[in-house]
DNA sequence: GGTTAACCTAGCGCGCTGGTAGGATTTGTC
DNA sequence: GACAAATCCTACCAGCGCGCTAGGTTAACC
């Protein structure tokens, strides 16, 4: 699987609030019974996205969370990547380092192997499909597939 | 990581294959040698390959395996997911049934969801990557940026 | 018959994922 | 000030998949 359950949970999160009146705080325990998820767990992937500058907090009562930026203003690519760490389609292309039998893009000197050329398109593949699409792209798909917005069927979403 | 190492593996074993002569059985051995690979590991990926025909086999003494087809009408795409199996961004992009907490698709009633629709592009940038290059561009990378690494062909006698 | 190789299956240690547990801290409300 | 509601923080844990090893069996060439 390319993505866990962290990037499923934090876009969810992200749209959710997305969906609210902006710079009103929305309670987590609110998001968590909405979309069915655990609330501990669901702290832990807020935390990455409040890290990364992409919601803000107030604690105490009537706290919780909201967007930092309209969401119009929030590319996917940013999402994504505060939630999954670099999206690196080999080890190789996050830790330079930790060189295993894995990969031994290094002793070519510099110069690139084959297999490099073809992570590198997919990394490329990746983040632009992430980039082209912002939260407002999201959050306006979920008002028009959701119950209460009813409209005739004609517009189909155009698929990506 | 997006990819294991069975991907990495499998496509420096492809690519290995494509440089030598076409139909010329190449034993598993010397490509590990070539690429410091562990050979009893390569030998369970190859088989991937060969199940989903994309490599051919001969037993015995001067066995070893080739490409079934040639290079250039080899996609990456068939490649990696022979190696990897199904290309999903997400859980419940191949297990439909299995649904946990994790994937919530099914219960808006086939509608899609707002994560549905990001994966689905994702997924779309990454097979579009993967099928826009062929083995033989991947040959070729390696051939231009190869130092002098012929491989010691099955029928050389004297290298042992 | 010996050697070389493909082929098959079982197992295993380790690290990561997906949580849970339990608290500490901050803030609004009565 | 007491309480409740919420964020915040850290530690822990079970399960599982990954990367690999071990040890065979079968088939083809000399």
């Amino acid at each position: 699987m390319i993505f866990s359950s962290k990037a499923e949970y934090g876009v969810r999160l992200m749209v959710e609030l997305g969906r609210q009146s902006p710079g009103h705080p929305t309670s987590l325990k609110a998001v968590a019974e909405a979309e069915g998820l655990p609330l501990a767990y669901l702290e832990q992937v807020v935390a990455r996205l409040r890290k990364a500058g992409l919601v803000m907090s107030a604690r105490g009562a009537r706290g919780g969370y909201w967007l930092a930026r309209a969401p119009q203003e929030i590319s996917m690519d940013e999402v994504v990547q505060a939630l999954e760490g670099a999206i690196a389609p080999m080890e190789c292309f996050v830790n330079e380092h930790t060189e295993r039998v894995l990969c031994s893009h290094e002793p070519d000197a510099g110069r690139g192997c084959a297999t490099k050329l073809l992570w590198t398109r997919v990394q490329g593949g990746i983040i632009r499909s992430l980039q082209q699409t912002t939260l407002a792209d999201l959050v306006e798909f979920s008002r028009r597939n959701s119950v209460s917005a009813e409209l005739p069927a004609a517009r189909a979403p155009a698929a990506a």
